[in-house]
DNA sequence: TCAATAATTGAATTCTCATTCAAGAATGGA
DNA sequence: TCCATTCTTGAATGAGAATTCAATTATTGA
């Protein structure tokens, strides 16, 4: 009953997600969001709510979406090493030629709004938990198939930290040799260690 | 000839320095600035110019003092090994107890500002120039001595990126032992490889 | 066809913040 | 001592941005 939105919120809410991840939270008015998402300003508050809540939306959307798919490529992979390489490489295109050419929103959320805002500190923190869960469950399933090392089952956080560095360094518009010189030395220090 | 400064300049851009690194540069609002350096806006503007350009020298003086010191380890140590060492250890503490619990001011502009301003995008890139510069010349360093294999002497940008992702890291607030298994797989890929 | 309800529009409003400024205060040189 | 100059102070200004709102439009169910 009633007129019917003439939008599909989740389509939009891809289109914020965007937005966010290319000019960060503070960086992004509502009035260049509204243009990005072809709505108004009346009709963006009385779907998404405030700024912030919107945010919090478009994060939400990115960690189920974008990110997750990245993730279940690490355990979808015949073995575990192989996950890890998929990962990466995944990571290298999308910094090369996909939408990772500027960064990736959690990191970026991370370095800018955590140190003011608890609930965002606490998403943060949870996908990199998730991240380095995967992460943690692929270097075990190696070292059961003897492909690593025992000392190297411990290598998550580093693994997390190569990532972060990565969404840091994607900011410089690297080139994909400059991407592998940085990746290969990663994963070796991993499968090398037999 | 006339009233003179009742405050040091450099004093205060050092004030102004930390915090920016730690709160952004949007996200620190220039009321909270002069609250921190001891200064009415007048002064501020007089003596610094505008935000931007208050901030710019903020920027520099980071480059040639907290960043100078640091990278300056990696040369200063009696092999290139020992360098690197020194200065991811030197990173280490400093996330622990430091002023780099806040992370890297480098790092944080890059993530924040790098999209949207030439000029500081410029500066980050000279920055990390510097800072792979130092790390090349270690690798090449430990190579000559036989520390390391030729395959490892390449391995700059990874370093880099290693860093990278501790500043990010560091918005966590780690553990020592966290951080330490992010740094011994960093510092092993590269030593291991003899 | 006609209410009742909800969405759309974009101008108006309100708020926050960077920046300016006028008045007063301190110093060095004459 | 006095003037010229510069600094300090903090309230005032103004720009820019988030949010609201009144008018209009579209749809559903009766």
């Amino acid at each position: 009953m009633a007129r019917p939105k003439t939008f599909d919120p989740d389509t939009k809410l891809d289109l914020a997600m965007d937005e966010f991840w290319r000019k960060g939270y503070d960086g992004l008015q509502v009035h260049d969001l509204c243009r990005a998402m072809g709505l108004n300003p009346g009709s963006l508050y009385g779907t998404f709510g405030d700024k912030r809540t919107l945010f919090l939306a478009a994060f939400d959307r990115y960690a189920s979406t974008v990110s997750k798919e990245a993730i279940d490529r690490v355990a979808a992979a015949p073995s575990g090493l192989d996950g890890l390489r998929a990962y990466f490489s995944h990571i290298v295109e999308s910094i090369l030629d996909g939408r990772r050419s500027w960064g990736c929103l959690v990191t970026n959320v991370a370095v800018e709004l955590t140190s003011r805002d608890p609930e965002i500190a606490a998403r943060v923190q949870a996908h990199f938990q998730r991240l380095e869960g995967a992460f943690a469950a692929a270097l075990l399933r190696s070292f059961n198939a003897g492909q690593i090392s025992q000392a190297a089952v411990g290598s998550a956080p580093f693994l997390l930290c190569v990532v972060q560095g990565l969404n840091v360094v994607a900011k410089t518009k690297p080139s994909r040799e400059r991407l592998e010189s940085i990746v290969r030395p990663a994963i070796e220090a991993i499968a090398k260690s037999v």
